[in-house]
DNA sequence: TTATATATTTGCAATGATTACAAAAATGAA
DNA sequence: TTCATTTTTGTAATCATTGCAAATATATAA
């Protein structure tokens, strides 16, 4: 769990000013389990900072990714999300209940991948789908 | 390449009548390797069934998603494509000119994913994003 | 400090892929 | 044929995301 400060450093590293609304906005999808939308960043912070705006949550969310900073993931094809989890990981999405969990794994999948010669991998995600065990006990 | 008739059996099968529409729509997309969007299907089809509509191709792509019977990329996050290739592959997308290409695995990546004991898998996709060698040499 | 340029934030309007819906057409069963 | 069911269609609505221009904040220079 990084500390603000060290949250600040990290921005300034990837050349990206720290505003209070760009800390906020970073410490909180860093720290979150949750893959969050940028609604629910939006709807987070909006206290905490006294004003903010939903496309500065957009706009910020977009710079952190192009940065590398987090991860934007599509697995669910409705809305994007967003994950501050620097480790390798995939992630599961119950097609019943919604929820998107990480998963854990042996080894890094973009090892498994052939003819990569000549490519620059900047992004990589493994998505899997189904029912979690919850929602497939109930059927 | 299969025919006409086995891909109106393959419908069939999967307990889905083989209209007019639904077996064009399937045949597109199983033969194409350019991982069509349903605008791109609606386009393509139009003059061959004399009448289309966009509606009758997003309801039936849904449908033969939903069946399994092709995936829905959701590696660009701005459209939904589609991808008849049965086959266990990566999909890698450019940054810089868009195009969407297949990859070849060494061995199915589900098998590199921990603690999915209890969970029904129905669909996995492996995206990688960057930039590919004729992008990457122009910068 | 003050003035000026630059970077950032904000609110609202616009965009565009996708879906809802209800009518029309096609198909199947009796 | 008649009736019920399935499928298709066109149009309007949805809603996550972006464009844009004004307002605000920050950095730099003098």
């Amino acid at each position: 769990m990084a500390t603000r400060a060290e949250l600040r450093e990290e921005l300034i590293k990837a050349g990206i000013r720290p505003s209070v609304q760009r800390l906020a906005i970073f410490e909180y999808v860093r720290q979150s389990c949750q893959h969050p939308t940028a609604e629910v960043v939006y709807e987070a912070l909006c206290d905490e900072l006294g004003s903010l705006s939903l496309t500065t949550v957009y706009n910020t969310l977009k710079l952190f990714v192009d940065a590398g900073l987090i991860s934007m993931l599509t697995i669910d094809d409705t809305f994007r999300c967003f994950d501050g989890n620097r480790c390798c990981h995939a992630h599961f999405r119950c097609n019943n209940c919604g929820k998107i969990v990480d998963l854990q794994m042996k080894e890094d999948f973009i090892s498994l991948v052939e003819g990569l010669d000549g490519y620059k991998i900047t992004d990589a995600q493994l998505y899997l789908k189904g029912l979690c065990p919850a929602c497939k006990n109930k059927k």
